[in-house]
DNA sequence: CTGTATCCTACTGGATACTG
DNA sequence: CAGTATCCAGTAGGATACAG
């Protein structure tokens, strides 16, 4: 005897979609540093030294290992420059471009939840609405 | 009380601050199971067969470990009953629940560019703008 | 039914040194 | 400047067995 619920589950469940897609999706951005990279890339092109210099926490090797990644994902293109000293750049895929929603919904949810005391009194709903991409700080820096 | 601003820390620029939200609130969901627990409670309280069920790629180990995970975070309220057969449910802290825009950008974000193929063309923005959250079948089948 | 206790493997992330 | 090459520790994740 067979199942006779519904017998094509698999691919016509809604919500099994949606499951899987947060799997997939989630696991993209699974990784120490994915997140932070890919928001410093939210304001536009940087260069490896900038991502470097913009995420003090994260050594050389763990920055190309991330990076390449995100490449390999379709998250971020990556270009070259054949100049002495050699430049490298790295800009989001329009991909990841639509990502920035999400880490808008999340920063705002982190700037609520992200203690999870139960002492958020003096909440200034004006104050956190709006979330700014991350500054870019000018090379005049002595 | 209200947090005092450092004056050691006057060059810190909100960009710097949302990096940081967006480092922890990842690192809260970055387990394999994480996301799809979640969404399976976004609906309301399951019991651990029902999500067990509802997530069939998961082992009852990793099941047990991510939900404890998740409880530490302070995202899932467990609730023993002691009755027999022992029954355990598990629901959404209200931190959890304001998860779920974060959801559901990441599930329209992967429905769109999920495979990240250059070829998405039956884009039918009125089958995707809404996302329903997972069905719970009935214990009603046999 | 809902767990815990082992054990074990693979992968992630980090330190360091070297290269074009 | 922007990597690559090793090496290595810690941990996440999975199989299996057992227990309340």
């Amino acid at each position: 005897m067979k199942k006779q619920t519904n017998a094509n589950e698999a691919q016509e469940c809604p919500s099994e979609r949606v499951r899987q897609q947060l799997h997939r999706a989630l696991r993209l951005l699974s990784g120490k540093w994915k997140g932070e990279i890919l928001w410093q890339l939210v304001d536009g092109k940087q260069r490896f030294g900038q991502l470097r210099r913009a995420i003090p926490d994260v050594t050389q090797h763990m920055l190309t290992t991330q990076l390449r990644d995100l490449e390999n994902e379709g998250l971020v293109k990556r270009t070259v420059f054949a100049e002495v000293p050699p430049r490298v750049e790295y800009e989001m895929t329009p991909a990841a471009k639509a990502l920035r929603p999400v880490f808008e919904e999340l920063s705002r949810w982190a700037d609520a939840h992200g203690r999870l005391d139960p002492d958020p009194p003096a909440v200034d709903d004006d104050a956190k609405g709006r979330i700014s991409p991350p500054d870019r700080p000018s090379r005049s820096a002595p």
